[in-house]
RNA sequence: CGGGGUGUAGCGCAGUCGGCUAGCGCGCAGCGUUCGGGACGCUGAGGUCGGAGGUUCAAGUCCUCUCACCCCGACCA
């Protein structure tokens, strides 16, 4: 490709509404424009990267047995209505989030967010027999999701490119192969495509599924926490993640004694009030879940973590769907006092969860349910009744890991994939039967794998940048070299460049020839911004010392190499670096 | 959905108390001079001032409504 015929041009400025990181060096580098709210186009360099990015992907899946299909993006709305045994549709449970439209008859009709319904359908066509699973059926394909607010750029958007594959198994063995299959792939595609990345124990949330893990790149941009351990190898998202909870010396239980507590709302206060260490104290949290109070109990040098608490309230079987903080008004209908909560004196009216960490110490402080008051040497059983006892406190930097004893701290990152068994789900759903050598009728087991290919683009430019631009990894560069030729009025550079040109391109490298009449300054600073791995430079000044200058995009110092050797020192930069991606 | 902000040339911006032909920088076109880190001069093209309605002798500017986008929060297979 030449610059001087292509269509984008690069920017001088930020737009007006970039965000900096990623959106700021692809709107500026020409890879992308955005349409509108969390909708873009993918620009000539953009596409590049993206198809080199899908054709890893697509090797990876093949490699794994894929089967590359491609599923429409219009479907019929009933497929999304179907109604599980127990709890809610998929169209129920997305909300807003479907995009929905009327066709011409008016007929309801949704944009796939997903493919769980069509692929499920198709495969049911054609697998019947034991002996045509397992099957691994995948896509590279336009996902739409009307997010409630788009954000970070590329990081979240409402029309994506997502590669989504299926497995479908005769039994769990099976499944845990295909899973096993897909996580090792999973690996192999991120490597390749030069991306910092953790794999974390993921929250299967309440559609249930055991396992689950979610590929985070590592970027303070990313919406995603993550506690990972220092020592061993246990990453979790901090909805999930697991802890040690300390051990307080234990005390010979007290008599109860109210103590007045003057403006002591939070455990702050209150500990510092008293002199005690807030892990002496009882943080009680009211929620209302499916029409019931809901008392949560941790220590007060923990946290509630909700998606925990929810979870656990699903498996008690309270629908937690709605779960929200109580009002005030529902607190004083349920005659509880805000900011002086406590578990004492409550009935079976109120659903008490307390975390595990109130077992590892006694003599705590609880509120009075009285403003003003609290209560000293508060114990388990003697003063009050739990339903459930949980984890449900969110881990922390600095707390103990469960796996290893070491520490865990806080990572940040986005999710760029995301695998997990789904079993028998959407087989039941959509009686996706098979039989086996008896002849008997058996749901298939399936899983689903996710990742998103325009995420890894945006998320390799907040990970592979400088002051300067963008730096692409070689095997996802829109262009492996930049030749950057200057002085081309004189026609014997002219020619040299192009000379250059046909032979790097004769070589099979891609190159894009900036044959553009600007200054020097202009080119290196586009070729900066806009990341290609080597830069290779023709002018009066490279041919007196010698040849060509080279440079990597990723190094300082450049070197002048022959011109009969400059396709070969290429070729080797190259083959070295997709080596080290 | 709640709160805040912004819409003026392809991009970034200015536009005073309502006033006369709506400006500046970048980019774009032509000519000339430059030529290794975003050069310079001259000339030129390019505008429904987000949209609709209103007030006024006069609206980019004031009023009403509306749309879009951005940010914070809520929400989020």
């Amino acid at each position: 490709m030449r610059v001087s015929q292509q269509l984008t041009k690069t920017l001088r400025e930020a737009p007006r509404d970039s965000e900096g990181g990623n959106q700021e060096l692809l709107v500026r580098g020409g890879f992308v424009r955005q349409l509108t709210s969390g909708v873009y186009s993918y620009l000539p360099l953009g596409n590049r990267v993206i198809r080199k990015i899908s054709q890893i992907v697509r090797e990876e899946m093949d490699r794994a047995g894929g089967q590359e299909i491609s599923m429409p993006v219009i479907q019929p709305k009933d497929i999304w209505d179907k109604r599980p045994a127990s709890g809610p549709t998929r169209s129920e449970a997305m909300g807003d989030v479907l995009f929905k439209l009327k066709d011409r008859k008016g007929r309801d009709m949704v944009l796939g967010p997903t493919h769980e319904e069509v692929v499920t359908i198709l495969t049911a066509e054609f697998a019947r027999s034991y002996r045509d699973l397992p099957q691994l059926i995948y896509q590279i394909q336009t996902k739409l999701r009307d997010e409630p607010r788009p954000r970070g750029g590329l990081l979240r958007v409402r029309e994506f490119i997502m590669k989504d594959l299926y497995s479908f198994d005769a039994d769990y063995d099976g499944m845990d192969v295909s899973y096993r299959k897909m996580a090792d792939a999973y690996r192999a595609i991120f490597t390749r495509s030069g991306l910092r990345f953790i794999v974390i124990q993921a929250d299967s949330g309440a559609i249930g599924g055991k396992d689950s893990q979610e590929f985070l790149a590592i970027t303070e941009a990313g919406e995603d926490d993550a506690m990972m351990c220092d020592t061993c190898d246990y990453a979790a998202n901090r909805e999930k993640a697991e802890f040690v909870r300390t051990e307080l010396p234990r005390e010979p239980e007290a008599a109860l004694e109210e103590v007045y507590t003057p403006d002591c709302k939070s455990i702050s206060d209150l500990a510092a009030f008293l002199q005690v260490p807030e892990a002496k104290t009882i943080k009680s949290v009211c929620y209302v879940a499916g029409g019931k109070m809901v008392m949560a109990l941790v220590r007060g040098d923990l946290e509630i973590n909700e998606v925990k608490l929810s979870n656990m309230l699903y498996r008690a079987g309270i629908n937690a769907a709605d779960m929200h903080l109580a009002t005030p008004e529902e607190l004083t209908q349920a005659g509880i006092v805000a900011g002086y909560t406590s578990p004492l004196g409550k009935d079976e009216r109120v659903f008490i969860v307390a975390d595990t960490s109130l077992k590892l110490g006694n003599n705590f402080v609880a509120g009075a349910n009285r403003v003003d008051y609290h209560v000293k040497n508060v114990n388990y059983p003697r003063d009050f009744r739990v339903d459930e006892w949980e984890d449900i406190a969110s881990a922390y930097t600095g707390a103990t890991c469960v796996r290893c004893g070491g520490t865990l701290r806080a990572i940040r990152g986005s999710e760029v994939g995301h695998i997990f068994k789904l079993g028998t789900k959407y087989s039941e759903l959509f009686d996706a039967t098979y039989l086996d050598a008896e002849g008997a009728a058996h749901p298939m087991l399936m899983g689903c794998y996710g990742i998103g290919v325009g995420r890894i683009m945006a998320t390799l430019v907040e990970q592979s940048h400088d002051e300067k631009g963008i730096i692409w990894p070689f095997s996802v560069a829109p262009y492996s070299v930049a030749l950057v030729g200057l002085d081309l009025e004189k026609e014997e550079n002219r020619q040299t460049a192009e000379q250059l040109y046909a032979d790097l391109q004769a070589a099979g490298i891609e190159v894009i020839y900036d044959d553009r009449a600007e200054t020097a300054g202009v080119k290196f600073n586009d070729a900066d911004l806009l990341g290609y791995p080597i830069r290779a430079v023709i002018s009066k000044r490279s041919l007196k010392n010698g040849g060509v200058e080279i440079k990597l995009r990723s190094q300082r110092e450049s070197r002048v190499v022959p011109l009969a050797d400059a396709v070969g020192v290429m070729q080797d930069e190259i083959r070295r670096g997709m080596a080290s991606a």
